[in-house]
Formats: C-alpha cells, sequence, structure tokens
DNA sequence: ATGCGGACCTGTTAGC
DNA sequence: TGCTAACAGGTCCGCA
C-alpha cells in the first residue's frame, strides 16, 4: 500500500484532526513491529502534550510536540486512520495514539513493517533520517543532481533512483512507472546514463507522484472514521502489474524481471 | 564507497 | 478442495 503518495495522503488526511489536539493516552497491543515500540517514552513524555505539526520526511510520518517527535512508518501493509477511540480494536489494529477529544490515531498493519519511533533528537539528525536523499519534489532534485551523483555508479538505474540515499520516496510500483514513462531500461546502469535523460526521468518522477497525490486526494474520506479502502487508482498503472500484457504504447509484450528481488516490468523495445 | 543478499512478518494467490 | 510455495507496495544491516 504505501509508497510515498499514500503516506502523503494518509499525511493531509489525519493532519486536520490530529494538530493542535492534546494526547491522551497511548494503547499499544503489540510492540513487536520493525523495531520495538518504546511505549514508556512515549507515555512519559508525549502523553499530555499537544502535536503542533503533522510533517513527513521520506516514508516517515513526523507528529511533533514540545518534546520531541514521533516517527511513524507504514512499512509494506500498514495504514494510519482516524477513529472514534472506543471502536474495538480489529486484527493487526498494534497502535493508537489517542486524543484528548475523544479521537484516536490507530495504526494497523498485518505484515508488522512498519515502526512507531520516539525521538527527543532533532529530528534531521535522527539515525533513520539524516542520510536520506532530497524529497522528490525539492528543487534539489534534479537532473544536474541525478547525473552527478550516478557518475561511476554501476548500478541499475532502477535500484539507483530507489536509494533512499539517493532521493526518498520512489518505490517499486512509481520507479516501474517513471521509468517506462521515460523510456528508460530499468537495468541501464545509473552511471552510464546522459544528463539528458535524467533531466526526463526527473520530470517523470515527479510527474507520477505528484498525479498519484493527487488521485489520493479524492480518496481522503477514507481515512478517517469508518473502515474504507483507499482507492488505489490501478487502472492509471501503464507497466506495474501488467507484464504479460501490450505495452500501451507499441504493443508489445511487457516483460518481467528482477531487480535485487523486486519487480520489474518494463517494455523492451520502448525502454532503451 | 558501493552493491549485494538476508532479515523482519503475515496475508493472498498461484500451482500442484 | 486442500496443501505448499512463492510473492507482496519498505528499508535497514552486515558483509564482500
Amino acid at each position: 500500500m504505501p509508497e510515498l503518495p499514500e503516506v502523503e495522503t494518509t499525511r493531509r488526511g489525519v493532519e486536520p484532526y490530529v494538530r493542535n489536539n492534546k494526547v491522551s493516552a497511548l494503547v499499544c497491543r503489540q510492540r513487536q513491529l520493525r523495531w520495538p515500540v518504546p511505549v514508556r517514552a512515549i507515555e512519559k513524555q508525549l502523553v499530555g502534550q499537544t502535536v503542533s505539526n503533522v510533517g513527513r520526511r521520506g516514508k516517515y510520518l513526523l507528529l511533533e510536540s514540545d518534546t520531541g517527535t514521533l516517527l511513524v512508518h507504514l512499512g509494506m501493509s500498514g495504514n494510519l486512520r482516524v477513529i472514534s477511540a472506543d471502536q474495538p480494536a480489529g486484527d493487526h489494529d498494534h497502535v493508537d495514539i489517542v486524543f484528548a477529544d475523544g479521537r484516536a490515531l490507530r495504526l494497523n498493519d498485518p505484515r508488522r513493517f512498519g515502526s512507531v519511533l520516539w525521538t527527543t533528537d532533532d529530528i534531521s539528525a535522527h539515525k533513520l533520517i539524516h542520510h536520506l536523499g532530497p524529497e522528490p519534489f525539492d528543487e534539489q532534485f534534479n537532473a544536474d543532481y541525478l547525473h552527478k551523483l550516478s557518475r561511476g555508479r554501476k548500478a541499475p538505474v532502477k535500484t539507483f533512483v530507489m536509494d533512499s540515499k539517493v532521493v526518498v520516496g520512489v518505490g517499486n510500483i512509481y520507479a516501474n512507472e517513471a521509468l517506462f514513462k521515460a523510456g528508460i531500461h530499468p537495468k541501464r546502469a545509473a552511471g552510464k546514463i546522459s544528463k539528458q535523460r535524467y533531466v526526463v526521468l526527473v520530470k517523470e518522477i515527479k510527474e507520477t507522484l505528484e498525479q498519484a497525490i493527487k488521485q489520493g486526494g479524492t480518496t481522503l474520506k477514507d481515512f478517517v472514521g469508518g473502515d474504507g479502502k483507499p482507492g488505489y487508482f490501478k487502472q492509471e498503472l501503464l507497466v506495474y502489474g501488467r507484464a504479460g500484457e501490450p505495452c500501451v504504447t507499441c504493443g508489445t509484450t511487457l516483460k518481467e524481471i528482477r531487480l535485487g528481488q523486486r519487480s520489474t516490468v518494463y517494455c523492451k523495445d520502448c525502454q532503451k
């Protein structure tokens, strides 16, 4: 579920309910997520505080308060919703951040690759954050940057753009999509791609993510209240999940390979 | 420094 | 129909 557009959509969806709201309790039914949930520290330092901002860095959601920051990552299967705090918990409802107004932020994560962490450090210095590359929508993320950084790199370009040290937020689905739109073969060595082609790739990464966020916006309501599932606009995907089907541009059968054990779909005629 | 492969864990689907 | 294996949107870590 969560690539950057889903995380950003979640951020926007929950922000109005969480911002300026006072945390009254933490309910943790399962501490064993990606890392153990630091229940004590959160209870001691966040409960009683007001959330001043709901931010995001890469795919980490950041609930900021005067005493520190709660980091929430949705992993592969997590989702976060605003509910009434008295709503009974179901399977995989691991953590509730309960608020003074009777609502709660509830983390559901079947696969438990997500995480809930607490830090009092400056967030940009945090161990999981400090090494991260630029945000894809930042001006800093441009063709010059990618071109320079990639010189000498032998890794496939798909692996390169999915590396969070290079740029955050480009997950498997959107890496496949952006490379297709840019006409670049996913296996091509990152260091051998011209600046001109990086101009196109950067543009496609930004546009693909932006458009997905826009579409996510239509399902914002689903992040609050009931148990609506955010629509995933699969019909928009040009290559991901379409191996064996015809290329939308030329009709050639789309190929599937594995790169770094991730499913990679491309058109051998449109992507060079 | 770079680039691999393994690890975390459960649910769903493909294949026999 | 039932069992098993493979695979899934992430990303950190340790090793070569």
